[in-house]
DNA sequence: ATTGTTGCAAAAGCTTTGCACCAGC
DNA sequence: GCTGGTGCAAAGCTTTTGCAACAAT
């Protein structure tokens, strides 16, 4: 699907919008509605993850390793961080809590190198 | 401010228009808009913390210690977590990417424990 | 008088849904 | 003929905005 091979392409989350926009642009055209049914049935399969930025929307990726993402309030870039070892907090959690962890959001938000500098 | 009140006696972020409804119930209604402006400023001065758990609308707590929220995907019931200190991958990041945390944001989805027996 | 807050209405933005159509088996 | 996926249009839901009215200093 072209959808697939948009988001393997893309450096950062996508929303929806920028995949109806390039699809567009790739003359694979397709309805918003269906942009939206075809990343509601890949979320569920587990082939792409939503996420959410604090934007109001939503911004999807595929599944893959294990990361998390640093959001610069400035300039809006985002960048991926990996090796957040929480896993050891899930175990806790289930033990403390009862509460079996699936899944976890985790974002950073703040300033990039470039708008630090 | 009724908002304040609210937020500190709720037990989970709430939604605007949970807060909406409260108000109109306690005779203090205000207008939506009027309470979205109200949490936007809360908001800007750090008072109130503005979430999002994948529902597609924000929730707002009081801010105050740093927890996190266990996220029940079957009853939608909301817990709180402390002792998540992710403090030293903040300043990881700030070392390894150059980008400096200002805030974060870290939830759990799974299983509670009532859901789970 | 000026400033800031409110209500009202409208719009905006993102997402979902109903329905008819069409292709493929 | 059924089934599943699509486009189109409409609606839904949350949030924001413009504007006029109002209160308070």
């Amino acid at each position: 699907m072209a959808v697939l091979s948009y988001l393997h392409n893309a450096t950062i989350p996508m929303d929806a919008d920028s995949i109806f926009d390039h699809l567009k642009l790739e003359h694979e055209a397709a309805d918003r509605a269906t942009v939206y049914r075809i990343l509601e049935a890949f979320s569920q399969k587990g082939l792409v993850k939503r996420l959410e930025f604090g934007e109001g929307k939503y911004r999807y990726e595929l599944s893959g390793d294990d990361h998390h993402h640093l959001i610069c309030e400035s300039c809006g870039a985002i960048e991926d961080i990996s090796d957040c070892n929480i896993a050891y907090l899930e175990k806790d959690i289930k033990n403390k809590k009862k509460f079996l962890v699936k899944r976890h959001s985790l974002e950073f938000y703040g300033q990039c190198r470039d708008c630090r500098s």
